[in-house]
DNA sequence: GATGAATGAGCCTTCATTCAT
DNA sequence: AATGAATGAAGGCTCATTCAT
């Protein structure tokens, strides 16, 4: 109806919230476009296909993601702060926005390996936030220095990331978020600490 | 082929095979059957749907998983060497069976949540054979008893899994997963430590 | 419904009377399916595509034309017989099968230009029966040596087509085939005519 | 572009190119508008549809043939020379243009059948003066009187469509058209003859 | 039990056409 | 008049499931 709106993101929210309600191959672009409030086939000008258009939403949201964590992260001096803060804000966005939690969360997963071509660089990238994070630390003696970055970087990710889905998955007794990411945070500086 | 071996372990495992290289929702019931060396039709004989296919496969492996889990951790008497065996062992089980990791880690996760009325009980069962850990480790003053049994248990699972996922994903460069395993094992032993 | 009967050749004869009537690209799958009284997915079981479809029509139908034809010329002795025999067969088919005749005339133009990859060889061979005869006249003397067989072929291939065409065309007034095939035959021949 | 051109017979000459090259079903007004160098939603301003556009082409373009024919024919008295005439400047304006040569042959058959409501009365004034020589050949005794010009016209024109067809979607090899326009016009004009 | 040909619902995608600018 | 973004009906094709053998 509109015409001028920007359409582009206009579809990609409104297939964060379909994909993440039905899980990518249970949606139908149909449904996309009905979120969205405008044709089926006005998709297909801004998107390839309906692979393209999941990819297309990693990668703005990704991008979103990464921008906003090294924004968040230049106001915090030591690589322990920074965790501490990486922590906090991750469970913090995806508390807010649940919905692309779940997306980036289930399909990313899903997809990165069954969609031909695609290989989530940017993905990789925001895993690399956490990287320097550790390389830091490992550098001005807060974390033990033998420690391997990569498999480091992905525990942690790991943890956060497993508990971010057990949060949004369970309906009842969710856990406080908050206190979470204090208790995770806690458990990774210490196990980091440097042997003395 | 065989007249009389069993027929659904036989379809377990050609779908273990099936799904890890494309995806449940990329694979065809046919390519399974294919796999399976049956006809298509066979399938419905042992497997209400796809779905029920995939269920059953994740009840089936699981909890051999569970057995084999518990079974091991007979041997070791304190919580510390229990949670090194478990991400040691879990490492290697990732190993040894690619296909049934990669089935496991991906589509358990997409399908618990959208294949309706499934809810993964036995994936539970085996989240807490680590809560059980840390509960002993706690009750014997190994590790810190102010944590959160169910947000920690989480968060070792995510770290290993993570881990392991990218271990599978990753085509050249694959990091050492003896090491890996001892690394993050240390990492959680030292960060659930009791404050002095 | 009935399993055993042989699906290909009732699809094949679907899809003249449903090509014939609508013209292929206005014509669809179910149309055929329906006409051949099966699913549309039937069709696929069958056949690679739609346009696989027309391609293996005119193969299956142009070969069996050209067993008809090989056979009925094989009793005349003259090339001057032959080629009116040729005509008078043509008609006569064209007649009887005017739903192919149509196919044949109007979709292999059409399609032997735009279906990719498909090269009439059929049709070529089948033009090469009149090409023979004309060769063969020119050989005992019946037809004059110095014409071009591969242009005269075409000429006398045309105008029987497009009579054959026009005469499937028109609703009323059809013209007396038989007076037709005898009155071009005679031009041909007498056109042919060696020069004294 | 340029302002003031009149966009019909431009978008014409375009569709002209389009159509020849993908045939009209695998055409997309958005390939004839872009041909044009025009928007898409102006061809509706100039044809009511897409089949519209098809039948103004036919329309135009074998009235234009019909002026060149008529007018080229005033200078030639004899049937057996405007006869000549006739096929010599058929093949030479197929060869001058061959795109519409294409559309005229190929789609003109497929569209006249399938294109509702549409007769295309033009195309049978142009045979008309084929049949108009052969009755001018009758009355002065140059073709036998007894021939029906009806199919005769037909018989004529399917040579001389079938040679041109023929020449123009062979790549190599191709024949020679002056010689060839001879060739049949003297087949046709010996096998016309009368009987004495 | 086993088969695999047949089914037909379902969905992605195309593209002729419209219409606000 | 001209534009081209938007529309949405339509249809080719897939594939989970069935069932006659």
């Amino acid at each position: 109806m509109a015409r001028n709106s920007d359409k582009k993101p206009q579809i990609i929210d409104a297939a964060i919230k379909v994909f993440a309600e039905k899980g990518f191959y249970n949606s139908k672009v149909a449904d996309v476009a009905k979120a969205a409030g405008i044709a089926d086939g006005t998709i297909y000008l801004y998107f390839k296909n309906k692979d393209d258009l999941l990819i297309s939403l990693f990668e703005t949201k990704v991008s979103e993601l990464l921008e906003t964590f090294k924004n968040a992260l230049l106001a915090f001096k030591t690589a322990k702060d920074k965790l501490n803060e990486f922590i906090r804000l991750y469970f913090q966005l995806m508390e807010e926005q649940q919905d692309l939690a779940e997306v980036l969360q289930v399909e990313l997963r899903q997809s990165s390996k069954f969609i031909k071509e695609y290989h989530p660089q940017k993905f990789f990238d925001f895993l690399n936030i956490i990287g320097d994070i550790i390389k830091e630390g490992q550098q001005n003696g807060e974390f033990d220095s033998t420690l391997s970055v990569n498999t480091t970087k992905l525990a942690i990710f790991g943890s956060i990331d497993e508990l971010a889905r057990q949060w949004i998955l369970s309906f009842e007794h969710k856990f406080d978020l908050k206190q979470t990411a204090n208790n995770v945070a806690s458990i990774f500086i210490k196990g980091m600490a440097p042997v003395i």
